[in-house]
DNA sequence: GTATAAGCGAGACGGTACGTCTTGTCTTGGC
DNA sequence: GCCAAGACAAGACGTACCGTCTCGCTTATAC
């Protein structure tokens, strides 16, 4: 038994899946504005209720089906060079944010929480950037002495091409390798 | 006369601020979301036609509303000691994006922006917080010797405070003078 | 000025009939059961908010469009012979609630009132069978000198071929001849 | 054994009971459209599908619940003088009609058979009022030599009471006595 | 001074999503 | 094989807002 009790109809596989892929589906095809529950329920050929039990609003049932994805993109295999891990990371942050569909999920969902509270508060229940870059700021850390928590090395390393990227500019303008540098050397202790 | 002929009755001066007032109040009191042109309307005590003949949607009622007192907010004197200016704009910036009404609507836009391309049009016409940032950037770009462009060194001040505000993390947290620090070692030359 | 005021858009003549047209239609094609506000709205080409404007509910929108149908063909021109006039009624009165259009809808809407009070008080507001009978009784009671009220005399009148058909009888079966006969012989004060 | 076979699991009495007792309080409790299956089931603390296993519709176990109730209230003994039995008679017609649980349940099916062909054929099942009239009528037609069938003379002796309550008005301006009366007289053959 | 024209508040219009409700069916495990 | 529980697809409920429209009224310039 997978719920409490156990009694009554299980929920049903299929239907989740065909939720979850409606949402994909949909958010590609009219965007986050045009996206209604009525709608993704319709393309799943699933009743509304179905989605109303399960999902409380249009930015649950994104979040569900684009995570598992994000992180999976944003996952770099570890290497023996800690600049190019750095590089292979921000390659990753960048197409993520810019080009997957994970990442207009994301972005879109990102906006949202800038004006809705339930919102805001799913995505901190799972710090997803965050967590991606977790390692290879750790490394960066270690290797260079810093005073700097995890929380502002994350941000000195996320924060310029995710600024670039949110504010409308072009993907195309941004140097993964010298991004790599600065924040290198931003990290540096001051009296080094 | 403003417009081409002058005929008929000209724009309502007072229609326009009790507009502009509205929706300044509506969004400090029921959020972004629940902002609405009927609600707009209703509350500055004006035709719903009278906005929409002037505005197309909330979102340029909102810019309008707030981007005077955004660049307002976000102008900070030139002072002698460059390191001193950076981080008084950056005390400017966090306070601005974290606690300012016009921060809040700046937000609110920025996040439509990311599902909307009206929106996002919008506020590329007018690169408020580039702009705001470009005489300090300027300096130091200049004081360093820095072969980053002006976009380049924008998005490394603004990007790490941009992105620990915008995930929802707390502003207390922000040390402006270790960012301006940061920045400014981020902008050295790596040979130097 | 129809309105109050006479400010804002006046309602729209066409969008009343054809709502009332609709409702017409769909009584008879899927029943009083299966209509529905929605179904009314769309069947008229009309917002629903248009029709929930003008009417609370599908009995409302049922009443106005066969009240006058109803009067209608339950007036009978008075004649020279009572008794003809009393036959000439309960004839009218049979195929009003037998085979008449606005009948079904009267008995529809007789029904719903027995379990819904908005609907009975709007019968109530128009005592339609009560009306239409009035001259032929009020006649009838003078000739007689009964002592009955004018509701007993009604009752008296409608009662028996009414709740013969209300009952699921045939109407087939009834004979307004003998029928009026009765209801002069129950009239006569007990004494003659 | 009830059933055919006796296999499997015999239904259950204190559910059939638990549900038509249901049935009887909601009824009074939230009235006729607020009866919802559903509703019975939870109230009942019954599986829904027990509930549509044994009956179709709300109509079926409304009038299960109240046909036992109906025919006891509308008996009455047979007594000695047939004028006092008319009005006896009468008399637990109107209470029935006006006052009773059962009566009001009996209103409420006799309305939706109007519009609901199921509730007609139910209703048509079983003559209630016509059966608890049969004794006093047949007495009467046997006293009079009428030459009324039946039918005819169970529509004259309960039409004008029943017009009366179902259209809405006063139980208590219905004087029995003399509709008793009202009905001998009608009941006499024209020539007498 | 009298057209002519455009803006004004009000509010109805056709549409459509909201989140909830009930429908009748189906699918569990337990009795 | 009946039972309680409860998920399922379907679709109506009444409300809200959308963007447009049609009123009568007001306030300008242009003739």
């Amino acid at each position: 038994m997978v719920d409490g009790s156990g009694r009554g109809r299980p929920r049903s596989e299929s239907a989740r899946a065909a939720v979850l892929h409606a949402v994909d589906d949909l958010l590609v095809e009219v965007g986050y504005a045009a996206l209604t529950m009525k709608g993704i329920a319709e393309r799943a050929g699933v009743g509304r209720q179905t989605v109303y039990r399960w999902w409380s609003n249009k930015a649950e049932v994104l979040y569900e089906a684009s995570a598992i994805d994000a992180r999976h993109e944003l996952s770099v295999p570890a290497g023996d060079d800690p600049r190019e891990g750095l590089k292979a990371y921000l390659d990753a942050l960048v197409a993520f944010l810019s080009r997957s569909h994970a990442g207009a999920a994301y972005r879109a969902l990102m906006g949202e929480a800038q004006h809705d509270a339930d919102v805001a508060a799913l995505l901190a229940s799972r710090d997803i950037l965050g967590e991606s870059a977790a390692a290879v700021v750790e490394e960066a850390r270690r290797a260079s002495g810093t005073t700097l928590s995890q929380e502002q090395a994350t941000a000195l390393l996320i924060g310029p091409p995710f600024f670039h990227i949110l504010t409308g500019r072009s993907a195309d303008a941004i140097d993964t390798e010298q991004l790599a540098d600065q924040f290198v050397r931003a990290l540096n202790p001051p009296g080094t």
